[in-house]
DNA sequence: GCCGTTTGGCTAATGCGCGTAGCTTTTTGG
DNA sequence: CCAAAAAGCTACGCGCATTAGCCAAACGGC
């Protein structure tokens, strides 16, 4: 009886290779069985390794979100401004293309009561303080970067999710569909960091 | 040995509850052993009434997907331009907070190859339509109106999502950051319809 | 009203995935 | 060299989807 060597880290690691080769629904059916085929190992083994299914897949969440907020952080360096949001978005939108399976994974979200999810609402923060650190460049009021961030962030992960979905039907050119929301998020974000312009008004009607 | 007065409607009927009784993962979490327990009836007999739960899951996106389009489209009724955006985003934030269960259902790709997603590719071309027409009143030129229905599906699909997924952890004012975000929206679209204004630039960098 | 057929239930059983228990072998370290 | 920890394994139980085959209820024509 031989020993495959696995560790936890290991494990972890074939679990997100099976996540990256199951395409956009590949972190939706990761399952023990396969990471075990994988390692060419029984399933119950892995739990000398992990603690449940559950524990494995907040550990590739986790892996997922770092690795995309490397990949944004990384495309911004040296550039400002508008540059340096156009960089940040295109580069979010290139690792879900590259990784939609990670992509996914990134979707689930921190329990804020568990405490299991400690590290993953840290380096949620983290990936959301990419955002903060470009948009600060806008030079927006304080009270207003939280306002500029959710709509960035709503814009880019709205527009990859439908484009993962296959919500974009149509053939027409995607990728021009992307640099017009970008110019209405450049646009709207500095709009948002001028004063004068049209404030906010009360929420009208129907959303509450 | 008493009947049900079960029928394949009446099953998704309950289908649909059990979804709505879930919160936002109740699609995810909908089992056909949810409805038959909720139908007082054995598992096995829901297959007289249904092919599969792939089946009763595809009928349960066409209820929501119709659902929405409806209340989409009612709220637009009577208004045009900027306010008919307004009155259509709300509405579509508003269904998803009502029903996050049904919304998430909603999200579901229909697989342009599969005959069994006619209906759903049906339905979701219609609710797109409702969206078309809303931005038809901008008097947008004709190849930019997918641009425009793009970047307004993935803003108001993005930030709803975000928010029914606890990604919005600041406790700040979510309403007042979605009124923003329309405000960045209808800018957008505006601009996108006056000539003159920016032209897109042939994408840079980052975005093959 | 009666009979045959269709229909809508049921139970039994299979397969698969997660997870637990307990056994055995390898590795390690004293 | 030996004991204890670590890393496999098999066997098992549970929940769920799905199939097969049985039986009673409802219905339609006579």
């Amino acid at each position: 009886m031989p020993r495959a060597g696995l560790s936890p880290d290991a494990v972890v690691r074939l679990a997100v290779e099976v996540v990256d080769a199951g395409g956009p629904t590949g972190f939706a059916d990761l399952t023990l069985a396969k990471v075990a085929a994988k390692a060419g190992v029984a399933a119950p083994s892995l739990y000398k390794h992990v603690g449940s299914l559950a524990d494995l897949r907040r550990e590739v969440t986790l892996i997922a979100v770092r690795d995309l907020t490397a990949a944004a952080s990384s495309a911004t360096v040296g550039r400002a401004g508008a540059d340096a949001l156009r960089a940040l978005a295109g580069a979010w939108r290139d690792y879900a293309h590259a990784h939609p399976g990670r992509y996914a994974a990134t979707q689930i979200g921190a329990d804020p009561d568990n405490p299991a999810d400690a590290r993953l609402r840290e380096v949620g923060t983290e990936s959301v303080q990419v955002v903060v650190a470009v948009l600060r460049g806008f030079g927006l009021p304080d009270d207003r970067v939280i306002d500029a961030v959710r709509a960035v962030r709503a814009g880019v992960h709205g527009f990859v999710t439908l484009e993962l979905g296959g919500g974009y039907r149509m053939r027409e050119d995607v990728d021009q569909s992307f640099a017009v929301l970008l110019d209405m998020l450049v646009a709207g974000v500095t709009a948002l960091s001028t004063p004068g312009s049209a404030p906010v008004r009360d929420t009208t009607g129907s959303h509450r």
